[in-house]
DNA sequence: GACGCCACGC
DNA sequence: GACGTACGTGGCGTCA
């Protein structure tokens, strides 16, 4: 009876897989979109086929035996983008936990792996199956051997035999070749003849049957030009067919006999999809609850430490400061990790925190000191009254910076990215939400020893990583002494004036009282406003009003939505007002009053330094960086900010249109240049442009849509969204947006560059070579890429305008410790710094600050910055 | 406890 | 034509 064998192009259908899907990541931050279409694709195989023989052939390095025949075969390939790679260690265990063979050889692409493997199954009269995206692999079809093209997704493919080649080529399996040879490949990067297509191609090996008939009857073709053509190319092509034609004698070191394959077993492949985050295909395949599979850790072995000797101290050393994983202000340290190259120890807190010998050590800038979150282990130290000097590396950051779209917030997520054995994650240890305690002795030490290996291992690769982006300077120069410059701000914290935010709290609740009795009159029902769901019946329902969006779950309800029914029911109105104050009440002024510290009557928020994709900061517990200020009302807040000590002011200083003025650098458009140079108002001057009038010519509604536009470049978004907030249709911003354009042919410029780069390189760069990668670009889903593109264009200049403020940051704060000032730098709200300043420095601190802030970094237009100072945030206006 | 809706800032 | 469209954080309601 004969066998059944499927060959699988492994690095193709990878790469389909990663292309056709969304980029799909599980709980852990691990990507997954390429393991899961190939998984998907390999059940459907599977299912359709019956094979007993499988194998999954991959390209074995850079490298081939081709390259000694042509130097640039495949050069000009774009680099494959880190989230794919690291897919493919996983796409090999799954393989395993599969149960179905894979191979690759040194010097050899997968091509040749299948064509010498599927040459031998034909002889032995095995049936065989090829499954890849690769068109080349049709030579090697056979009346035994099919070769399955996958088409637009991965589990769509077309199934070539002899005669559906005839059919769509004309040609026989082994002409495909010469086909090849006389039109190239570009995504090979083989050459061919130039000027000969698919068309030409097909034409000469009918009439001719192969490449060498045709260049040996080169003066019976027709044509002129084309015989000139084959004439000057005939090595090229010949050469071209050779790097096509597939290598069927690769010396393997497996037989055929090596790839059976009798089903996969459910106990090993599920707890590797549960791992994954493939319920769904665990319930698909009959799957049961699966016990919870930890990844593989190795053996660990510490020293509790008794005495804290030279060699526990020894530098470098990867240091831990255990505390509960949410907020580190007023948290108590845990327990002590220290990895170097003299072992591994667990220090308790006491031991440490009583030492004079940890104390100097931790102080001393010249012990090297190896950290994941130094911002975090700063603070715990300083509270314990501990000054951290000396830290040379933090993983959180480099892996942010390398790439800020894989979470950084777990040591356990970056580990298993590099493949190292990774501590277990924080919610394993600690527990979730209610649940949510410290472990008992053993697991801290255990986990802390753990996280502490894994930075010692993870050291040197990620450097590596950063020196290869040229992204060192941004790291040592820029964000590890950022991290510090926020430390210092977080624990300093805000002042906060409790009775003014009190008694507006009560003024709020008692005009949210009446509002609330209102609108339930003229509602006619009591109902919580506060609900959507109930809302919307009665606005919808009850009161008939016109639907005018909805939702998955129903009506809409939002703002956008409301305004529109304003002048249809007096009803409306008094919801916006009621949304509006109990927008205040519950998150800015019961939500504030929840976080400030009851002693020090401070607000102590945490800046993420490594979350954002453009580089910007965030603020939580509580956010800082969205404090009302468009309305009247909600900017009152702000008169709960206070200065810390009698007789100080606030600073607020800001960046005037930082990332225009970045704009502008980037792309050098003299037109916008221009607008700056001249310190003229960007938005009139882009009405003037735009619209073809004079300065005076401008109507406030110019100047609005202009500004929206701005707008609209400066966040990247789309014709959609510029339609949405001007409240014209799509096409009027389109065109609108065309418009611009044309008047800033530079910044258009600028544009098509931008996206063009992201293309060929797969990620963009700032100023300071902070990294965005944008694996979507080339997607063809047309909502992926658009997206993709349009980030492509905007993250280099809300990035840039991030790593200058962040350089003035800390510039700004050696300048307060050199000219020996009291003033403190408190937040930062991502083109702002909010400075509390004794009142007779702030004239200083004003020169200061400009200086500082306007010359962080040159640019070929000037930066602006404005400056207010008053009693409260509020009169720093 | 997870998720959706809504709203605040840049 | 593509049906979803700057980045964040947080509060509330709903549903399990």
């Amino acid at each position: 009876m004969g066998h059944k064998l499927v060959l699988i192009d492994g690095n193709s259908i990878a790469y389909r897989a990663f292309f056709a899907l969304p980029l799909l990541n599980n709980d852990k931050g691990v990507y997954t979109n390429a393991v899961y279409g190939f998984t998907t694709m390999l059940l459907k195989i599977l299912e359709e086929e019956k094979p007993d023989h499988v194998l999954v052939a991959f390209d074995a390095g850079k490298t081939t035996f081709r390259h000694a025949t042509f130097t640039e075969y495949k050069g000009g390939r774009q680099k494959t983008p880190p989230e794919l790679s690291e897919q493919f260690p996983l796409i090999r265990q799954l393989l395993d936990a599969f149960g179905i063979k894979r191979y690759e050889l040194p010097n050899y692409e997968a091509d040749d792996i299948i064509g010498t493997l599927s040459g031998q199954a034909h002889d032995e009269k095995w049936k065989v199956t090829v499954i890849t995206g690769d068109k080349d692999m049709l030579q090697l079809v056979t009346d035994d051997v099919t070769v399955a093209l996958t088409k637009k997704g991965i589990t769509d493919i077309d199934r070539f035999d002899p005669a559906l080649i005839e059919e769509r080529y004309s040609l026989t399996p082994q002409q495909i070749i010469d086909m090849k040879g006389l039109m190239g490949d570009a995504s090979d990067n083989i050459p061919g003849v130039p000027g000969v297509g698919e068309k030409t191609a097909i034409k000469l090996i009918k009439q001719f049957g192969s490449l060498e008939a045709v260049l040996e009857h080169i003066q019976d073709v027709s044509g002129a030009k084309l015989k000139e053509k084959l004439t000057e190319n005939r090595e090229q092509a010949l050469m071209s067919k050779q790097l096509a034609t597939i290598e069927c004698q690769a010396p393997l070191e497996l037989s055929l006999q090596d790839t059976s394959y009798s089903g996969y077993d459910g106990e090993r492949l599920f707890p590797f999809f549960k791992e994954l985050g493939f319920h769904s295909l665990i319930e698909r395949l009959g799957g049961e609850a699966v016990a919870e599979v930890k990844v593989e850790q190795e053996a660990l072995s510490f020293e509790e430490v008794e005495d804290i000797t030279e060699d526990v101290l020894a530098s470098p050393a990867a240091l831990i400061v255990e505390t509960m994983p949410e907020t580190y202000h007023g948290a108590e340290t845990l327990g002590i990790a220290i990895v170097n190259e003299t072992g591994n120890y667990y220090i308790s807190r006491d031991l440490a925190f009583s030492s004079a010998l940890f104390k100097e050590w931790i102080e001393n800038e010249d012990k090297e000191k190896f950290v994941f979150d130094g911002k975090r282990v700063y603070v715990a130290l300083q509270q314990a009254g501990l000054s951290l000097h000396g830290v040379s590396f933090d993983v959180m950051i480099a892996s942010y910076l390398l790439n800020p779209s894989e979470s950084s917030d777990e040591l356990a997520s970056i580990a298993i990215r590099h493949h190292l054995s990774p501590p277990d994650h924080e919610d394993a240890v600690y527990g979730k939400g209610a649940k949510r305690k410290a472990p008992d002795v053993q697991a801290l030490m255990e986990h802390t020893v753990r996280k502490a290996k894994a930075i010692y291992a993870l050291q040197a690769p990620l450097l590596k990583g950063l020196k290869e982006n040229e992204q060192y300077d941004l790291f040592a120069s820029l964000e590890l002494p950022l991290s510090l410059v926020l430390a210092k701000m977080e624990t300093l914290g805000v002042k906060i004036d409790l009775e003014r935010l009190r008694q507006m709290g009560k003024e709020l609740t008692a005009t949210l009282i009446t509002l609330e009795a209102d609108i339930h009159a003229l509602a006619g029902v009591a109902f919580n406003i506060n609900s959507p769901k109930q809302l919307g019946e009665v606005l919808f329902e009850k009161l008939g009003l016109p639907v005018q969006k909805k939702t998955k779950t129903g009506y809409s309800t939002s703002v956008d939505v409301l305004e529109k029914l304003e002048n249809k029911h007096e009803i409306i109105e008094k919801i916006l007002l009621y949304r509006q104050l109990g927008k205040l009440s519950s998150t800015y002024i019961e939500g504030l009053l929840k976080v400030v510290h009851p002693e020090s009557k401070k607000i102590h928020t945490r800046f993420n330094q490594a979350l954002t994709q453009t580089g910007r900061l965030s603020s939580t517990e509580p956010n800082l960086q969205n404090i009302p200020i468009r309305l009247e009302l909600g900017r009152k807040i702000r008169e709960a900010f206070i200065p810390s000590k009698e007789g100080w002011k606030i600073l607020a200083a800001d960046y005037s249109q930082i990332e225009l003025r970045v704009l502008a650098h980037i792309s050098q458009d003299e037109n916008l240049m221009e607008a700056f140079k001249k310190e003229m108002d960007v938005h009139t001057k882009t009405a003037m442009d735009v619209f073809h009038v004079e300065q005076e010519e401008v109507t406030s509604q110019m100047r609005r849509h202009a500004k929206a536009v701005n707008f609209g470049i400066v966040y990247g978004i789309s014709d959609y969204g510029l339609s949405q907030s001007l409240n014209i249709t799509r096409k009027e911003a389109s065109d609108f947006i065309h418009q611009y354009l044309q008047t800033f042919p530079g910044v258009e410029e600028y544009m098509k560059r931008i996206v063009s780069e992201a293309k060929h390189q797969g990620y963009v760069s700032t100023l300071l070579h902070r990294r965005r990668y944008l694996p979507e670009i080339t997607s063809r889903n047309f909502n992926l890429r658009s997206f993709a593109e349009r980030t492509a264009m905007n993250t280099p200049i809300q990035g840039t305008a991030a790593d200058i403020i962040k350089k003035a940051m800390v510039e700004m704060d050696e300048a307060l410790q050199r000219e020996g000032m009291q003033a403190k730098m408190l937040l930062q709200v991502h083109d702002e710094l909010i400075f509390e300043v004794p009142e007779e420095e702030v004239k200083k601190l004003q020169e200061v600050v400009q200086r500082v802030m306007e010359q962080a970094l040159a640019l070929d237009v000037p930066l602006k910055v404005d400056m207010n100072s008053g009693n409260t945030w509020y009169d720093a206006k």
